[in-house]
DNA sequence: ATTTCTGGTTACCTTTTGGTTACTGGTATT
DNA sequence: AATACCAGTAACCAAAAGGTAACCAGAAAT
């Protein structure tokens, strides 16, 4: 048993970093901000599928967590600005690792599943 | 936009591969099988705070995507052992990855709020 | 005067996830 | 005769996550 793994979800270094980039959008969030700075209606242009309400939460726990700027300009209508931080972008290959890892063991079966 | 990132959790490899290893208890059961063979009770001996169910649903996930074996021994009292398949173990160096990410980004940040 | 633009918030509802407790079965031990 | 053993199941509950629809502000354009 490594010691980096401790048997109890609260302690648990991998359950932490899964409350974080766990969230059904969250990594999907993480890739379209990926380098760039984009305001909040672009990456619902990009998302479609995510409600208003929903894109603001992730955004909200993601920089809670230091993995996102938001710079939010005092105008009418509202500009607000988001982008990665050193440790956003620090997990995005990760992120794709498990991508590949899922791409290479997992798609032909829960492809189904999915629909 | 990376094209292995598609905006939609349905289609998106990393939420595939979330829905694998997401669950709450998923990355320590994977972690404490390891490269050994262990045993239902076993497992729960170490992992003392989860509950029956949720160990046997766990279980089947997982044993339902091809990530460990199952071998049930018809005797009684009931013998059934767990091991990781290959796709299994190569999980653990990502799940590995993720514990060394969220202890140099996140601990302190999150220690607080899991207490 | 009304609509549009933007980045949200609020109240409410549904689904998913995880947890609790009690129970099972056949053999061996007390 | 009762109990422990093991690997679960079943019924029921609570909490968390996610989704829907309506609403807001205040300036600019129609």
């Amino acid at each position: 048993m490594n010691s980096k793994f401790i048997n109890n979800p609260l302690n648990c270094p991998v359950t932490r970093t899964m409350s974080i980039i766990g969230g059904k959008w969250k990594p999907i969030i993480l890739n379209c901000i990926g380098d760039r700075t984009i305001r909040f209606g672009k990456l619902k242009q990009i998302i479609p599928s995510i409600s208003n309400k929903v894109l603001t939460g992730e955004l909200k726990e993601l920089e809670q967590y230091g993995l996102v700027y938001r710079i939010e300009f005092i105008e009418m209508p509202p500009r607000v600005e988001y982008s990665l931080t050193n440790a956003g972008k620090s997990l995005l290959p990760l992120l794709h690792e498990l991508a590949d890892w899922g791409n290479t063991h997992i798609a032909k079966k829960i492809i189904e599943e999915f629909g």
